[in-house]
DNA sequence: GAGTGGTCTAGACCACTCC
DNA sequence: GAGTGGTCTAGACCACTCT
């Protein structure tokens, strides 16, 4: 019963009948224009929501959800050496919209142990923090925390809140310690109570968790960028010979 | 009040009071227990199988899950040219647990028309096409379909339930269509019923969709893997060079 | 046959949003 | 102030599982 309501507002909404943003029926309306009873009517709203259709506002009503086109993240030609040697960032790799970075400087924090670990922290165990959040189309799609090693960073453009054209890697680069090889590790899992908040998360949208370290030529881990992106606004490439 | 009693669980699960496989408390020794309606401590264990941390079977009851060591997949390294061309598989680089693959030959299909595109079909729009499902500890892990050119395949080992030591690729190459370089694709959404079924997943967990392309020196495309993993039992490994 | 989860009914109060 | 979603109550029937 209540998924031939869920797809009957469904259909609605891919008909064209109710646009992104739009308010669909309260609980009420539904419930009397169907013959169901209030929490019946409930259960489809939430099942929309559930399935990335539309949100819920507290006190307001469910909202269809604008559709947004992924962004493809070239996973290796984004951290080309021509890329950030270049000049140019990182994320112009990514996507031709336009991209807004809201860059924090955290300065020296405590990281998780597992990024101490690969940090190899000395024994105060504490790394040069940055926080990012980036925002397409006013929509925020990625929140991260980046950590490097205390002694490479103060009183370098790296502790500035811009690091200048680049990126740190290029200004690693200037330094001597310019990254070589990357790895990524990606998981995937409902978000927390604060990522869900940071991303301005809905419903049932997971999040993906892209955990990079950055090598130098030697082997020197110079870099650990913990991420949390939106899992519907992405799309992850990895390009890589035989 | 429903996450009090959630947590409750939670807390008693974690404390090893219920382990993995038990059953927990029915919805209504749970409402009395907590002096609430049988709604809310319904409501309280299917927040926690939500959240991944037991499971509902219908008539049965709610079960802890047992917690599952995620399967390390190294996205470069098993798909390198020594791998296969060794004899060995592909999977053999992930992880050192026993992985049970059951493989099903497809025969001629049609396959989606994203696949149809990359693939170059011909008129007919048809592929060869395989299936397999990945078993690791009794869990389904991971499911398959590989699309490879009809003519590349027929009258060869490719078209065999086994295709011998190395694989598909090893084939390839023995034709002269050795992969050189490979695209993997990951995106990342709530499985549908099917995927649901096939992966035998509970709750809201989601699935990691990577879909393969693998390629000649020349640029052709050999096949199309588009696969459908459990994200709780998955963590992907790419690693690569600046 | 007893117990279970899945679903549904018909109410209710609260905090919140919007007008 | 009216309407909304979030939560809670107190029942009910059904299909299913387990013993």
């Amino acid at each position: 019963m209540y998924r031939q309501i869920a797809d009957a507002l469904k259909a609605a909404i891919d008909a064209g009948q109710y646009g992104p943003g739009d308010r669909l029926p309260g609980e009420n309306p539904l419930a009397a224009e169907h013959g169901v009873a209030v929490m019946t009517a409930r259960q489809a709203l939430r099942t929309l929501a559930a399935e990335g259709v539309a949100e819920s506002r507290k006190g307001a009503g469910f909202f269809v959800l604008a559709p947004f086109t992924p962004i493809r993240r070239r996973g290796v030609a984004r951290l080309a050496r021509e890329q950030w040697s270049s000049g140019a960032s990182i994320f112009s790799a990514d996507d031709s919209r336009d991209l807004t970075v809201e860059s924090r400087v955290l300065g020296p924090v405590t990281p998780p142990d597992e990024i101490a670990d690969v940090l190899q922290l000395d024994a105060d165990g504490r790394a040069f923090g940055r926080y990012r959040r980036h925002i397409v189309e006013d929509r925020p799609v990625l929140v991260s925390t980046s950590y490097l090693p205390l002694a490479l960073v103060e009183g370098t453009a790296m502790a500035e809140a811009d690091p200048g054209p680049g990126g740190i890697y290029a200004r690693l680069a200037d330094l001597g310690f310019a990254p070589a090889r990357f790895r990524e590790e990606i998981q995937v899992r409902m978000p927390s109570a604060d990522e869900r908040a940071a991303l301005n998360l809905s419903g049932g949208t997971p999040v993906i968790k892209v955990c990079r370290t950055a090598y130098t030529d030697e082997g020197r881990v110079v870099e650990v960028n913990e991420m949390t992106l939106d899992s519907q606004a992405y799309v992850l490439e990895y390009d890589f010979d035989a």
